[in-house]
DNA sequence: ATGGTACCCTGAGAGC
DNA sequence: TGCTCTCAGGGTACCA
């Protein structure tokens, strides 16, 4: 699920029950996920509160004190839910059933980190699940995040105002790569993932083949289609977190609930379907970009 | 630098 | 039922 609006969710949804919990501890179930857990990372954890959750493009920040951050990455699998109760049990409490109500993941071998928290309603653990196992944890020191290697060029986020077509434009310059490679980079532009970069290009009319330079005027600046899909970028980003992201398979939310984006797809995993483009007669089509999908109308997007 | 490929890992779905 | 094949929201290492 981890484009930044699924992470966002996440964040949002795991925040009022962490932040401000205390970790009473840190039960790792294997050695590593895509990394190996590093020295003492479940116990330098262990007696210290959480101050807050945050996010970094496509990556959850948990802070806690004395400068601890614990940098999390969800990979293509990686899920958090939360259940009520404290430390053993193993088959967890019921948990309040809501509208949305889903079964419980099947796959608990999948479990491997279990934060137990004692928070102000009780005890909770928050579990992380991921079966690809892509996704990993570090534990850093807050005050040399800047130099956390994954951070040190990372673009910027696609959301507020960091985002601008004149950046895009000094980018872009010259740039003989396909414009969905481009801005699947996470140097350029941190945060965008498959399905959005796909559902962007699909809003601006343009072609995901095309050459990202083409973007730019021979003076260097920011073309007008430019500024569309920097604008089109900032929406489809800001409207699929309101939807609380896109739940692909049976995935859920923190809250065992899902995000409903994914039935605003217009291009993605549509292969086949008519193009929702009003007016247009074309058909979604699929294609491999640097290995991976990308669909989209050739008619209306040039 | 730029562009392409392989790979990490497990599960789901399609086709036979 | 079961096998094999392909594909999946990401990122990185390695190649020409």
């Amino acid at each position: 699920m981890p484009e930044l609006p699924e992470v966002e969710t996440v964040r949002r949804g795991l925040a009022p029950t962490m932040e401000g919990a205390l970790v009473d501890a840190v039960e790792l179930r294997r050695a590593d996920l895509r990394f190996p857990f590093s020295e003492g990372f479940g116990s330098d954890l262990a007696g210290r509160k959480i101050l807050s959750l945050g996010r970094r493009a496509k990556y959850l920040l948990i802070d806690l004190e004395e400068d601890r951050t614990v940098v999390a990455h969800l990979g293509m699998s990686g899920s958090f839910r939360i259940e009520a109760g404290g430390v053993s049990s193993g088959k967890g409490e019921p948990e309040t059933p809501g509208e949305f109500h889903h079964p419980r993941s099947k796959d608990e071998k999948h479990d491997h980190v279990i934060f137990h928290l004692q928070t102000e309603s009780g005890p909770q653990r928050v579990i992380y699940n991921d079966p690809r196992r892509f996704g990993f944890m570090h534990l850093i020191n807050r005050r040399h995040i800047d130099r956390y290697p994954a951070f040190e060029s990372l673009g910027p986020e696609p959301t507020g105002n960091s985002l601008s077509a004149d950046y895009l434009a000094s980018r872009f310059a010259g740039r003989k790569q396909p414009l969905k490679t481009v801005l699947l980079d996470q140097k350029i532009i941190a945060g965008l993932g498959n399905i959005y970069v796909c559902e962007a290009l699909w809003r601006s009319g343009l072609s995901p083949e095309r050459a990202a330079g083409t973007l730019v005027t021979k003076a260097g600046e920011a073309s007008d289609r430019l500024v569309l899909l920097t604008q089109k970028i900032r929406d489809v980003i800001a409207d699929a977190i309101a939807a609380g992201g896109s739940s692909l398979k049976d995935h859920i939310q923190t809250d065992g609930t899902l995000g409903y984006f994914q039935h605003s797809f217009s291009v993605y995993d549509r292969e086949g379907h008519a193009c929702r483009t009003p007016g247009c007669a074309g058909t979604v089509t699929r294609i491999t970009q640097a290995g991976r999908s990308t669909f989209y109308c050739a008619v209306c997007q040039t």
